[in-house]
DNA sequence: GTAAAGATTACTAATCTGGTAACATTACGT
DNA sequence: ACGTAATGTTACCAGATTAGTAATCTTTAC
């Protein structure tokens, strides 16, 4: 079971959560660690290695915060994934060939490559817009399980 | 970049290896060793979990050896990889949503569900027949980059 | 100048990984 | 029966990675 690092996982929750904001909005890495259940000190790395990438703009300070960069439908699953695990790629020999002795004759690599293109394609085409638009849907139709003080949380946030 | 591990690496080498003999066929672990480049010890480990998951058939003591339990064409990547990664999961609230307490209403949890499910589908897609195939064209064909000591390791093998 | 915010770095404990080795088991041949 | 060739199983190790914590630095509004 290879999986995302928590990192990603925590990152993705940042921008959700500010993608589910009105535009331009800007909040405090406390007030997202606390509403999205994140280890506080973590927000801090994590959100200073989204803005180095392009996809936060942080201003410090009294007074400063944390707000996308960039419009929610421009930022990219694909981005944030990659933001922190590095550039998409299965298995070495997708990003290094020559680390193979045997890649001249694998055709297994070519699967590699196949897949993680794939895969790659999945991520880019999903949205932080669209990710934010279902969330919101949830207040006007049927909420499922209700009363969870998760949901309460999350529903307050917004 | 979050990758398969070397043990998913190698069985896809060994299961290559067998598809591309003639069918049936049975070679001891020590010839794949050597052939494909792998660590003599892992192979034994490796080739076990394969056949407890049916996709190898193993034959014990003095002359036995590996061979596929399947047409080449029957086994696929994706069975490989869970052989070894487990059921394909890119996040931990994927395989067990109720360990997020988030799960509820995370639009994202939705894509890593729909990114898993494509991987799969993907993986799913490719069998060790095909991939044998391409193997073999390579002696028809313009042989690339050639004279390397591992490319005539390869071609002895076949 | 002080307090509020993000930026950066260092550190730890636990887990995972790749790899090695030793020993156990099975079966064929003589 | 015995020896040998093969797979099966287990234990072990060193290094890397991971999740998480904490301390300190830098910027800026008031």
């Amino acid at each position: 079971m290879f999986t995302i690092g928590r990192n990603t996982d925590y990152a993705s929750r940042i921008v959700l959560h500010l993608a589910s904001l009105e535009p331009g909005a800007r909040v405090t890495a406390a007030d997202i660690a606390s509403r999205r259940l994140i280890p506080a000190a973590f927000i801090r790395r994590i959100v200073s290695r989204l803005s180095a990438v392009g996809i936060l703009a942080t201003v410090r300070g009294s007074g400063g915060g944390i707000a996308l960069a960039r419009p929610a439908a421009q930022i990219t699953l694909k981005e944030v994934v990659e933001a922190f695990e590095g550039t998409l790629s299965l298995n070495g020999c997708v990003e290094s060939p020559e680390s193979c002795p045997l890649a001249v004759t694998c055709p297994v690599q070519q699967a590699w490559i196949g897949a993680t293109h794939h895969l790659a394609a999945y991520l880019a085409g999903v949205n932080f817009a669209d990710l934010a638009r279902k969330t919101y849907g949830l207040k006007r139709g049927s909420p499922p399980g209700n009363g969870s003080a998760a949901l309460r949380l999350i529903k307050r946030s917004l």
